[in-house]
DNA sequence: ATTGATGTGTAACAGTTGTTACACTTGCGA
DNA sequence: TCGCAAGTGTAACAACTGTTACACATCAAT
């Protein structure tokens, strides 16, 4: 669930094939240290930076001023490589090191040499954005619906797609309210409900749908 | 508001201009009716499809059977182009045809090749996606603010940046309310209550600022 | 001028969720 | 064993939004 993107985990195997990227690449490291910014909001993103080791975490400046958390980043990922080629390559939040860091940075036109000579290259980098694309999709449809019973409906409809009438999450009830945007004990209160209407149950962090039918009929 | 992706523009362009596509290059075009389906959700998406011709209409299969619009494409625009490169690469919708429709084919190998061939083509390939990416992370991040006057809050100052205190919205207030995914009354009762609150001050679709500062208390 | 469609303001009420506060359990480490 | 933190259940109340219904204004077409 939390899940939200493609590790990129291949990058350092490739990295270490003879060959997989031309000998002349022009290509820089940076390192940074714990609590360093490494980005400002609207800084302009010109190159494909890639966290080689440690880990990062996004937030956004909202209006009011506040920090709102986006996503930690873990090595080895990009780092938003959607916005090197959106019309406006600025970067939408602050980047901050939450550990040492190693940044790789190549440059956008290089970039898209590399792309043309590597295909493989090309299709990693096609396949990570996509990827991306779709778990926002998916993240967008969870917070389109709007009651709690509608959510939770949704989660477990895909859980039993994949494990069956029963099933174990991997998160704890606070963050599960997290994840919806909702808060903690309405979340509490509405599964609460659903097993005294014996549609589902629950021992810990294991679930069980007891009504399947009931359980759809939340999403319409 | 509603201009939720970028519109291909330069599509028909390039396409004409001698030589931008290499000559061998593999591709078909079908032509469908009104009202005929043109993909099943969970149809594989195997090459790169777009509207030449026409629009589309895609619609998401909710769990409990129904059907749920999610946007409409019009020509020239490719369809879905994010899910060509995605690991679970599957129609997330059903595709009808509004009107007659061309949609011209082109196979996923031949369009890595042309990408390869043709830095133009794959940028401007890159760029329509993550142009996307962009939309979607901004649309979600309106979706995560649950007041409805927070909504408008963030509409507004995002308006503010660009037009000033006083803007024109191109939507009415049917349109807005779907944007923010609220019911219509209710919209009217928030930005009446705002009026009253001396925040805002409105004039069929004249907008105008009146306390900026309280206006973005509304997102902390 | 009349009609109908569209957009908007408003009110009463129901329904859902958030807030806050507290009790209880479990597991872990001092 | 004791204390503490984390996770959860629950209750009362406030706050917000949805629903439904109706009134009114505007505008275009007949």
């Amino acid at each position: 669930m939390t899940d939200n993107t493609t590790s990129w985990t291949n990058f350092e195997n490739i990295q270490e094939e003879n060959g997989f990227f031309p000998d002349d690449m022009q290509f820089t490291i940076k390192t940074y240290r714990k609590k360093d910014i490494i980005f400002h909001q609207g800084d302009t993103c010109d190159a494909l930076y890639v966290v080689m080791s440690g880990s990062v975490k996004t937030e956004m400046i909202s209006e009011s001023g506040n920090l709102m958390p986006i996503e930690t980043i873990h090595a080895p990922r990009p780092l938003a490589p959607a916005f090197l080629f959106s019309d406006k390559n600025q970067f939408p939040v602050e980047v901050t090191a939450l550990t040492a860091v190693e940044l790789l940075r190549i440059p956008k036109n290089e970039v898209v040499r590399l792309m043309t000579l590597k295909p493989d290259f090309m299709q990693q980098f096609m396949t990570h954005n996509a990827n991306r694309t779709q778990f926002l999709t998916q993240r967008m449809q969870l917070l389109t619906i709007k009651t709690i019973k509608g959510k939770i409906a949704h989660l477990f409809l895909e859980k039993y797609q994949s494990d069956g009438l029963t099933f174990t999450l991997s998160n704890n009830q606070t963050e599960l309210a997290d994840y919806f945007g909702v808060a903690r004990p309405s979340l509490s209160r509405s599964l609460s409900e659903m097993v005294e209407e014996r549609i589902i149950s629950f021992d810990k962090n294991k679930y069980k749908i007891l009504n399947l039918n009931a359980l759809k009929e939340f999403l319409i």
